[in-house]
DNA sequence: TATTGTTATACTCTATAACTATA
DNA sequence: TATAGTTATAGAGTATAACAATA
């Protein structure tokens, strides 16, 4: 029998959690020599590709920021800049083949890792988390 | 009437639930310049003193990283080194009382900010997503 | 010899301010 | 003038390897 474990505020379990995700996040991504950051660069032109101000928006970092970010992810061949055919001011970033596989394989492994944090709850409870996380992120 | 939102998957809702809670993590401290790793090392201390070691081992860091977030800290007056009267080779770090004031402090403000995030949920359902995060945590 | 902590070094990540080029 | 992006600079945060002091 494991010990009983004290009980959670909302905010404690919630907070831990999200370390718990986190860790997860960076554990995948290191495995491939990525930092959270990278991942979600690359997450952001999974679908799409974007300018520095666009991507710097989803991820909450100021333009001058993009600039090392992008370049690094370039220098490693992971994405790419191209000059917008509409704006001679802005630079398109996206991903380069082997970019793309990166992020598909790192995906994956995301999935595998954050869902064996579930693996202790029943497809109910799974199904219940996912719809009250999803509560809070729509709001 | 809002928008329909995509339904998530199990770890895309746990990805996004995560960067939510430490986006408000991020800027609760940055309202008193701390970062979130230095909010992590005053949680630590909160009920404990602890050496180097053992702190780098709740924050999951390398003790060469310990020393320059203490230092950092230190000079901040928010912790302070004392010698070890059991190893003359190991330092105790404690919370200053201005590093107590600030940790009460930020603990509220993230726990605002926090709980905040769940507005929009019932009683219940807080009762209930608190429930399945802790079944998470605990394994 | 093993352990605790620091130092030296190198890199990623981030922001502010100043700058260039284009709109 | 305003906007997209880069550069210069400064600082936080992190790890590896080498080191000092103590156990």
């Amino acid at each position: 029998m494991t010990a009983d474990e004290p009980p959670l505020s909302t905010v404690d379990a919630l907070v831990q959690l999200s370390f718990l995700v986190q860790r997860a996040l960076a554990e995948a991504g290191a495995e491939h020599g990525l930092s959270v950051v990278q991942i979600r660069l690359l997450g952001v032109l999974r679908d799409r590709t974007a300018g520095m101000l666009e991507i710097g928006g989803h991820l909450g970092l100021d333009k001058s920021s993009m600039t090392g970010l992008v370049s690094r992810a370039e220098k490693r061949g992971l994405v790419r800049r191209s000059p917008s055919p509409h704006d001679g001011r802005a630079v398109l970033v996206s991903l380069t083949d082997e970019g793309r596989r990166l992020t598909e394989q790192g995906a994956e492994q995301i999935g595998r890792r954050v869902a064996a944090l579930t693996a202790g709850l029943t497809e109910a409870q799974r199904t219940e988390l996912t719809r009250l996380a999803g509560a809070v992120i729509n709001g």
